[in-house]
DNA sequence: CATGAATGAGAATTCATTCAT
DNA sequence: GATGAATGAATTCTCATTCAT
């Protein structure tokens, strides 16, 4: 089933898909009609309902996967890193490159709000975060951290109210923030 | 200038701009319409438009109007603490009235990102940010805090992104968060 | 009845026609609202309503008021001088100060426009124009121009339609057109 | 690409662009709104707006196309007739048709007006004329008529002119006119 | 697989006007 | 003599969506 048409098609799919994350942070979630995310795909409105059968659910899909595409990165830095201040210094490092004003943060953002009018959105984001968080703790914990499960909750929380407060034009730099936050994952010994 | 019609103008007025918040925090900033607007607040559409030169001002007016009284509330509680430890429980706590899925919290996160499109909301909401947090930040290094500014950001961000997380269906009580943070804002003895 | 107030009344009253007068040059008979005469006149919208029962009779009053005043100048043109060719040329001259583009001739054709909507204007512009014609005519008459009443009729509506092609962007000095007409007027002495 | 579908699209152009003409000449350009064109064209509201990026791109259309077909009228009388004199006399003659009260003359008229607040009109309007009166001048000239160019520029404002004085209701017929501006293209032989 | 035409509801805003004060 | 509040209809234009081709 991949013949050139099929595969054209999956390419539209696609450009709809990145033009949705890019609009939902340039216009807001609900600013984002069917006829603009036609024109920066490229293509003419009816396209759009041909891929998908209502705006929303293009919107849900492109914010799903522009979440689990961040997530899946927080992991692989995990897995690079072995003690927890490495940890949280190349969480903020990766937030740093998101600042808070490039598109995927922005939809996410956005997304997340969204979820709260949203069952089905709330449901599949509040997925993927939570295991994130529950992933994260026991890595903290395995590592010596006391309470890994909350202490993740609020490192995640901060690197969140980090790039919320970017977009409000607060200025604070991921290297501040690290050093605060390295006390909370700093294993005291003895 | 209190003529009978005057200060009912007064109340449409103030009707509109808790309508405003409300209907953020429900539909999201561009899901609020006129229409929507007016029904809400009990008046027809044309009255919005007698009262405010467009939607986006009236949504302006309303969403740093309750930006402000958040903070002046948080200001209140930092005058009644006495401790960095106290001042974080206390703070956390007033979040914790924040249930994430109130109409002043999720019209505030709503209005940080709208922001991010409309260079005078960030400005008016960029400016009490920074201000709360300076006076914060100058609070926390009065009481032996290290890095008292950076660590007020981190705080605020904490909050702000436990809020967000909220919004995501993410449940973790804020007196798990308090427990970790405190460790930010312990000062050190020997 | 000159009581300061009634004195302010007038004043207010005159802003008012002028402001019409400007305004239905800017943007057309049927472009003008009451609340951009309200700003333009710097009075509130309600005082429109209260000097003029309607929009439409303000602006006739408006209208009706240049037209007069710029056929009072042609009257005074024509006592001014001997020859027709000179009358002509004056007349031309006047209609010169008239580019086209400044807010009495442009008003002046939106209201004849208007006048064909409306019967009312219609009956009021048709008279002063016809009553001048009619002078004009017996005027070039008694001075041998053949045939006074249409080579009148012939002359204001040459002006009249160089001033409406002016407003066209065609460009053709009056000094040309008087040229033209002067051939019109020339009493063939033998 | 003649589908059935186009084909009626094409219709509903149509449709609309005359609709507009009339319109224009009823109610003034600045009176046509959306709604009455759709009424009078027999389409929805909406179809406007699919057809035409703006009422105003719309109208612009329709009277570009009135005028130039009231143009190409004329040089088809120039190509039939022989001697200046007889070319007035046809031109007046077509003018007549025109009874001043007739949609496209109207709508031509309104046109011009509208050109002065619309640089885009204009330029388009402008040029037509322009080239027209250039035509007209050099046949005359040709035909030994002294200043061709601005004898042809001043018989079209005489006809402009007619027109316009119509509106206001004076009545000239142009058997008196022609009568007046024979005399200006009246070669003199000896 | 794709599209051009159409639709009817809804968007923001402006309209002329009224009226109590 | 004047005004601020309000109204409801009208304005232009965009919306998500459908459907015949």
């Amino acid at each position: 089933m991949s013949s050139p048409a099929a595969v054209r098609g999956q390419a539209v799919r696609g450009r709809l898909l990145s033009a949705a994350v890019e609009l939902i942070s340039e216009r807001g979630w609900s600013g984002v009609s069917t006829r603009i995310l036609a024109q920066r795909a490229g293509v003419s409105a009816s396209v759009v309902h041909y891929h998908f059968s209502s705006v929303d659910v293009l919107l849900r899909e492109a914010v799903v996967g522009v979440i689990a595409r961040v997530v899946s990165e927080l992991d692989a830095v995990l897995a690079r890193v072995e003690t927890p201040v490495e940890a949280v210094e190349a969480i903020f490092a990766t937030a740093e490159e998101y600042t808070g004003a490039d598109a995927p943060t922005l939809a996410g953002v956005e997304a997340i709000l969204a979820a709260g009018r949203d069952v089905e959105l709330r449901d599949r984001i509040g997925a993927v975060f939570e295991e994130f968080r529950h992933r994260f703790g026991s890595w903290l914990a395995a590592r010596g951290v006391a309470a890994g499960d909350d202490t993740a909750a609020v490192v995640v929380a901060a690197v969140d109210g980090l790039v919320l407060q970017r977009c409000a034009g607060v200025q604070l730099s991921s290297g501040a923030a690290v050093a605060v936050v390295r006390r909370l994952v700093t294993v005291e010994e003895e």
